[in-house]
DNA sequence: AAGAGAAACAACCGCCGGGGT
DNA sequence: AACCCCGGCGGTTGTTTCTCT
């Protein structure tokens, strides 16, 4: 049950403000300052309760407030504090400046929510889905990135950015089925694509070198007493090198992880990722800012949080294949690119459809 | 062009905690 | 200690706008 409304409460008005109570309200404010929200209306001439009219200042007619798109730096921004502070909307909208928890948390309802499960990342951990969603999605990622080679084969920036979505989104799914693996495995199981694993550590690069160390290497005790075994010829791989990289957006992805402290809260930078974890957690577990480094809980970003921005800044380059083209490690170049789709969906739906259940 | 459904946004609701009495 | 008031917060709902068919 909940409280009913009080006396002076009947009778005012509810629903959306018209423009000539956005002003007087705001003339009010202007002139006298807020002073007790309660009080205010009626020395406003405004019918309505004192929270309607803060909730209006503070929501929309607020002078500093920001209003428009949220930047890439924003929402990046806005998702890195949400898994350090959760729905704190309030404490996420103080590092927004202009940016009210209304809107802030509207926006993570509408949009970032759904880029996260889009991109396999669970909005309420942060950490990869473990469920079969992502199997489904995989192969139109993959088919995406098959058909726009095909379509583009001048666009080698644009083929790049798909590219790499496809690798990330292989990644993250390899990831996920690793998980899955750590988590104890049955040994009723068929065994693991070992191929698809050792292939990790062929391709070196940051994503890849992560899923090894995080899951390869730690479970392969695991991965023996099931009766799988690494590829003895497997070597760690070399350090993730720039140079080579599939991601052309991300700068000095190779530089040591950047550490900073801002609020209760260090922020963990590699190139355009960032994570956050707090102090009270690193305290928590006993952990200084080395031992979390090391840790299996840290897990550096596997995608930029905008995958829209990489799809909608593609810009048709000029023609000059030269550059772009030597360094680059296309879909169909690579081992994965040598698995085509039907084997893609053929191991999907046979095979790691099964493992996961 | 029109209707349906989805998405986006503004506003409301109920609860909670702090401060005052 | 108990109560009340106020402001703030997070979840949810209602309305508007957009997109698709």
């Amino acid at each position: 049950m909940g409280r009913s409304p009080s006396r002076d409460e009947i009778g005012l008005k509810k629903g959306p403000w018209t423009p000539e109570e956005d002003q007087k309200l705001t003339d009010y404010i202007h002139k006298n300052g807020h002073g007790s929200w309660r009080a205010l209306p009626k020395l406003a001439g405004l019918n309505r309760c004192g929270k309607s009219c803060r909730l209006r200042w503070s929501n929309y007619l607020r002078p500093d407030i920001k209003r428009g798109k949220f930047s890439d730096d924003e929402e990046q921004l806005i998702i890195s504090l949400h898994s350090v502070l959760g729905n704190k909307w309030s404490q996420i909208a103080t590092h927004l400046p202009g940016r009210t928890d209304n809107e802030i948390k509207n926006y993570w309802n509408t949009h970032l929510k759904k880029k996260l499960l889009q991109m396999g990342i669970d909005p309420v951990t942060h950490r990869p889905r473990t469920d079969l969603n992502l199997l489904s999605n995989l192969p139109n990622l993959l088919a995406a990135a098959n058909i726009f080679n095909l379509m583009n084969p001048w666009d080698n920036v644009s083929r790049l950015q798909v590219d790499a979505q496809a690798q990330v989104a292989k990644v993250q799914l390899l990831n996920n089925l690793l998980q899955v693996i750590s988590n104890g495995g049955s040994s009723s199981l068929q065994p693991p694509n070992m191929e698809l694993l050792n292939h990790l550590r062929s391709v070196p690069n940051r994503d890849n070198n992560y899923l090894i160390n995080q899951y390869l290497e730690p479970n392969s005790q695991l991965l023996n007493t099931l009766g799988y075994s690494l590829n003895p010829s497997s070597q760690t791989p070399p350090p993730y090198n720039f140079s080579n990289s599939k991601y052309p957006n991300v700068p000095n992805e190779n530089e040591n992880v950047a550490v900073e402290e801002a609020d209760n809260c260090y922020r963990f930078e590699q190139g355009s990722s960032s994570r956050m974890v707090s102090n009270n957690y690193l305290n928590d577990n006993n952990m200084n800012v080395q031992d979390y480094l090391s840790s299996p809980e840290y897990i550096p970003a596997l995608v930029s949080a905008s995958p829209e921005r990489n799809m909608n800044n593609i810009i048709k380059p000029e023609i000059n294949t030269t550059t772009n083209s030597s360094t680059s490690t296309t879909f169909e170049t690579t081992a994965w690119g040598e698995l085509n789709m039907d084997d893609e969906e053929n191991i999907l739906s046979d095979y790691w459809t099964e493992l996961l259940e």
